[in-house]
DNA sequence: TGACAATATGGTAGCGCTACCATATTGTCA
DNA sequence: TGACAATATGGTAGCGCTACCATATTGTCA
């Protein structure tokens, strides 16, 4: 009786005997058409169709030693700033045949470090990782992958591979200094949840401030709630119980700062007159909204676009001229934070 | 000299002479750490750690003849509807053996055909995919794949296996019943590039409001640009100087509701005196609004719980007392639509 | 026409696992 | 103690491809 039973589909040798050719110029035609002769080709593409043949990735992978996965591991999957860059990377493997894999660490770094030995299982062609703080555990096997490895949003001393991103203190620096020179300077600041990058900025806007004795605690109102509108808006309702005098608010991100504005709204705080609001990402909101929002424009876009890229210059076997790629950012000044 | 190379790492042969046992003990105990001696298995985890082994999912897929892979196919990446069943269903897996590879078929039918083929391709133990638009030549291929599809966000005549969603013809004659019943008269459409199941809803619009005689084309204002919150700000431009005397606008989603809300504020229009407004997905920005945002609840993240759900079920070999779930929707009163 | 290169095609073995079967070891009972 | 079942372990072949090499066919030039 049968010994092993197979998937029950086609495979290649179905396809070589319907066609009569051999196994491996089947493969051959897949991989490169116009290495094969027409006649065969043809004859080959009739067999294909109608056996209704698809090739088996894993088999392709596991002969080649080459698997065409790109793994990319994220901290959030319902986050526009991770979605954004995820379409790059999917925008730019379209047409290779290479799979974008996503794993989901939920901001928790053992799941981050579970997730990267699972996904080196895998043997990837590369591994896109969001942020620079993995642990020294996770960054040795990355540095042994012997893969192309990108670490994205963040630039950092020394990158395990290649970084690309920006500098989130550089950043932070920017909007406390567009703050005060419109000559706001009761500066509170609105953080839900925060990540390593969030974090940095948040240090940032204290050095700046505390220098010029404009630091102060009450103005700052922190939740370790996920961040979201209904959260922007509790934080600055918070905040303005603590602080009325508060003259503007630096918001960890977007979503507060829209919420930070409807609270605004609905309590008659006039934005930007008695309130200035700056939020970071600039999402495509905060254009539309009324009054529009200052922002700091992040172009996550531009960095999925940018690692794929590089991986695939990297695949090639070029050596790239620069492990780390500053993509920069741009303060983007709307109504929210201008006065005069 | 050698023949064909591997990959370089240590592979579950290296580990069970390491560890003195057979290759198939090592797989054994992988799989399940019960079926092993509590001796070799300690001897087996030992060598496991000092040789860094990681086991390769596509070679235990090609032995074992199922890959553990649950394939999701979305129109979008950066739409938060999709966004939040995919963080379900990654959710969903946490924990077992699955992973989750997504297409982003960009509302191409084309696009989907190819995605459905290579994913079947892949041998996925299960194929969740958005929407029962699917052409008849995939639809076949699902059929014959043999595994569980999951067809979601909507619910049809005749699901190819299980589909998970709401009636999107349902919920847009609620909207029109609420809006009438808080006595709009004049009601306007808006919307951004469609998928099938905002058609759907648009041509529900048509057909309550036809017959009561308050159909007039002038109140539809189309665009085939994504949509976006700028978008329904300019949609709502358009609208107001098509026909000024508007009460009250549908839109298409929240993003052209929050668009259309702004574009209110901006020329001073009173939401809800003298304009209603309501949207569709029920996105928490909202209910943080201000005024509030009326709404449909869609519960996105529960379709994509419900569809690893019941593939696992499958996946045991349970048939499902039903192939098709509603979970219905919620129609959400906030300010923007109360009156009186 | 013959020598050789270029092109087209194919056979065999192996990628790293697991299904399937076989065998060795231990435990249980009369 | 012997017969048998239960448990633990291992060997072999095969999943569906492709790397590597070999060979057949065709083309080119003196």
């Amino acid at each position: 009786m049968g010994k092993r039973k197979g998937s029950g589909r086609a495979t290649i040798t179905d396809v070589a005997e319907h066609a009569k050719v051999g196994a491996i110029t089947v493969s051959r035609m897949l991989r490169d058409p116009s290495k094969v002769s027409d006649k065969l080709r043809s004859r080959i593409e009739h067999s294909i169709k109608s056996l209704n043949y698809i090739p088996d990735p894993k088999a392709r992978a596991l002969a080649s030693g080459q698997a065409d996965i790109i793994g990319v591991l994220i901290p959030s999957l319902s986050n526009i700033v991770f979605a954004d860059t995820l379409r790059a990377i999917h925008d730019g493997v379209k047409g290779t045949p290479y799979q974008v894999l996503i794993g989901n660490t939920r901001y928790d770094p053992q799941e981050e470090d579970r997730l990267i030995s699972l996904f080196l299982g895998h043997r990837p062609a590369a591994l896109i990782v969001a942020g620079i703080d993995q642990s020294e555990k996770s960054i040795q096997l990355l540095r042994n992958a012997g893969i192309p490895i990108v670490q994205i949003y963040e630039i950092g001393e020394d990158p395990i591979d290649m970084s690309i991103g920006l500098s989130h203190i550089a950043a932070s620096q920017a909007m406390i200094e567009h703050l005060l020179a419109q000559d706001f300077r009761k500066i509170g600041y609105l953080a839900a949840r925060m990540d390593p990058r969030m974090e940095r900025r948040l240090e940032t806007y204290r050095n700046k401030l505390k220098p010029l004795d404009l630091y102060d605690t009450k103005r700052v109102v922190l939740t370790d709630k996920s961040s979201s509108v209904n959260c922007g808006r509790a934080l600055m309702r918070q905040l303005l119980e603590n602080a009325p005098d508060t003259d503007a608010v630096v918001c960890a991100n977007d979503d507060i700062a829209l919420g930070a504005l409807f609270e605004c709204q609905s309590q008659g705080i006039s934005v930007p007159d008695q309130m200035g609001l700056i939020g970071f990402n600039d999402f495509e909101m905060m254009s539309a909204a009324y009054p529009s929002l200052t922002s700091v424009r992040t172009n996550r876009y531009k960095i999925g676009e940018l690692a794929v890229e590089n991986i695939f210059h990297r695949l090639k076997g070029e050596i790239p001229q620069q492990n780390q790629i500053d993509i920069g950012f741009e303060l983007i000044q709307r109504d929210s934070t201008t006065r005069g």
